[in-house]
Formats: C-alpha cells, structure tokens, sequence
DNA sequence: GTGTGTGAAACTGTTCACAGCT
DNA sequence: AGCTGTGAACAGTTTCACACAC
C-alpha cells in the first residue's frame, strides 16, 4: 500500500495526465511516451515516469504508455471510476455557473442538491434541481449519499457552513470563499479564488 | 533586488497573509505574532518569518507586526498598490459570474472588456459592460492597458483566443478552461478548474 | 517573558543517468 | 535506436534553535 508515502505534489498532477490521455486518445493515437506527454503538460519525461513509479510499472520499455491502459489506471488510482456525489452551497451566479457546468457530470461529479439561506432563493430552479432550504442539509447530505461539499457562499459564511457540512459526516470540501477554513485533521479542503491567484500573478508583472 | 532568488510557493503564500491581514484590521487589532497569523491560515510562525524575510524585516522584536504596516508592505510587495485592467472572454454562465463578482473591484482588478464570438450575446448587457465581439479585443486590450486576461470559454477554444491574446502583448492569463495553454516563456498563465481540483481530492477519500 | 530574524540542519521533491527491455 | 523504471545526486523548502531586542 503505498497510499502514505506518495508526495502530495504527485497527486496533484495526475489529474493532468489524466485530462491530457483523454484528449490524446480522442485523436485515435494509442500509445504516447513520457516525453510528448510531458511536452503537452510542460511537465519533463522523467517528472512523469517519477510520478507514475509511485503506483506501478506501466509502461513498456522502448515503447512508451498505452493511452487507454494508462488512462483507465489514473482513474482507478484518483478513485474516478465510480460517480461522487456533491452538496453545493450557494445560489448565487457562482452556484448557477456551477450547477450548469457540464464538465462535473462528463467527469463522473454529480451535483445531488442545492441549498442557499436566501428565501427568494429556496424553491427556484437551478440546473435540474431546486434550491432547497439550509435546514435540509443533513437529510440532503444523507439521503444522496454525498461525500463532497462545495461552498459558493460569501466569506462570512464560510465556517460556519463549513462546520455544519463536517458535523453531516463530509470529509471534502471545495472552498470558493477566499478565507481559509479552520477544520478538523480528517478533512481535506480545497480553495478556488480568482482574486488570491490574481494577486500572485501581479507580483510577477 | 530580491526579486528572482524569492521561491515561487512563497509568493503563493503572500496572498493569503494579506487576506488574513485584512480580516484583523477589520477587527480593530493593530498588532499580530507570526504565531497568531500562522495559527488563523494553518501555517507555522517560522514559515511565515521565514517567507517574510525575504522582503526585509517588518516586525519589531518582543511584539510582533503592526497590521496595517505588514498589510502595506504586502500589497507593495504584490503590485497591489494599484488598479490592474482585466479582459475576460467569454459570457457564458461563468464570464457572467466572474463579471457581477464584487470581490474584483475591493481588491483593485477591474474587468474592462467582456469578449465572446456568440452573435447572441454581443450587444447583451454583462456586470457593468456590454459584451463585445473577438474582433474587438486588440483595441480593448490598447484602450484600456490590460495586463491580465481571464479565458472563461470552452476547452477547445481556450489555446487559440490565449495565442490572441499573447499576441496583443498580454503577459497573464488566467485560464478556466481544462487544458494546459502552451505559451511562451514571458507569459504566465494559472489555472482554475473545478473539476481538476475535485479530482485530486476524491484520491483521499 | 514574548517574539523576530536567520543561519544551519532536516526534509521533500526533482533531475540525472543508466541498466535493461523492445 | 527508442523508451521505461529507478537509485543516486541535486535542488528546493521547511523546520529548528538561538542571538538579539522589547
């Protein structure tokens, strides 16, 4: 089991490859070395056969990787070949954007329930579904099975909604509020904020 | 000139220190330990002193940093200190999103121009703006100064309209799209995509 | 006592370079 | 010849621990 000791970094990229292989394969071509694949991501060849030696040998010697082979284990490996389940918070034009974000379903993320505080909202359409009041988040959270919490709230409430998803059992949250969430050891958050990348990239202008 | 030998995860850092900042401020408290800082962003004091160091020495031995001195210095360090000129192409769900997203205008980035090549939405009314035509973005970009380029269109169009945009001098994109651009070495390009993001996550579930 | 700034040490991650297979 | 898988060398990052100042 080598779970623990993979670098965290490594993990981050294999979902590159994995996109990458996916449009490689749409083009026919079977199989693709570490060199071009790496070439596509900016990534260097011995970066990838580094990253991948991590979980197995797929490769074959003098030959490269076979796309479809490659693939189908990347997506064993990032636990992609069953359907998660998401509780997205927030109905705003950010929840909106994302509950219409056809690339979550394409990619096996199904966006269960939609919940905001907000009473014009509670009861509008959003996507396939209905904006539904916050004090059904735990029956959402249970009846649908769902693993993954996403938070499209403003940053003021952040926390605390971050604190009611993890007292439902969630143990991942992805964070649009630019303020980072104080949560227990057994959580993973993730953060997405225009503005904070934004504000590394003028450092570099 | 410390510029080039200061490693690039502390610049990511820096961004995130400076919201924390803000939310102290807020709170009336004028002075603040790398140990407090570190505790509110998960972070540890030495990282912090550490990371800061790096720009000069802005606290004051026995006490701690001043907040709002250590908030200016950051938005000097970061270029934040004045207003940046975005162009976003694309006004599909996430371009109207991005556009009503107060957050850009508190923390000095202005969209200027909305672009997209849908006949339907040009003309249409988008945030403030009024969506323009492609044809339209070498003079959005010269008459209004952009620097950063936001690309809130599909994946299939995201390497073409950044080659556009790199080609009426933009250095910075910002890239919604799931698909590694391919630029050349001036040009910085970071990346948001949600589903990249929840694909690293669902590893540890 | 409290807390910064910083070299040195420890640790983590990346690249090199080559044996071995096709 | 072309390419993988990998130990070893290298580079980058974080933590430690302490002199110094309040």
């Amino acid at each position: 089991m080598p779970r623990a000791q993979v670098p965290n970094v490594v993990i981050r990229r294999l979902p590159l490859y994995l996109q990458t292989l996916e449009r490689i394969a749409e083009t026919g071509q079977q199989v693709v070395s570490s060199t071009e694949l790496g070439n596509q991501i900016g990534v260097s060849s011995a970066q990838i056969r580094k990253d991948l030696s991590y979980f197995g040998e797929f490769g074959r010697q003098g030959l490269g990787y076979d796309v479809e082979n490659l693939r189908n284990q990347l997506k064993r490996i990032l636990q992609l070949d069953q359907v998660w389940h998401i509780l997205l918070v927030g109905a705003g034009a950010l929840g909106h954007a994302l509950a219409n974000y056809r690339a979550f379903e394409e990619q096996n993320f199904a966006i269960v329930a939609v919940l905001d505080n907000d009473e014009a909202k509670i009861g509008q359409p959003i996507g396939d579904l209905t904006v539904q009041p916050m004090t059904s988040m735990e029956r959402a959270v249970r009846d649908n099975h769902v693993e993954i919490g996403i938070l499209a709230v403003p940053a003021r409430a952040a926390q605390s909604v971050a604190d009611n998803l993890i007292a439902t059992g969630i143990r991942s949250i992805l964070c649009y509020a630019p303020i980072t969430l104080s949560v227990p050891e057994h959580v993973h958050v993730a953060y997405i904020d225009p503005v904070t990348t934004l504000q590394t990239m003028t450092y570099y202008l």
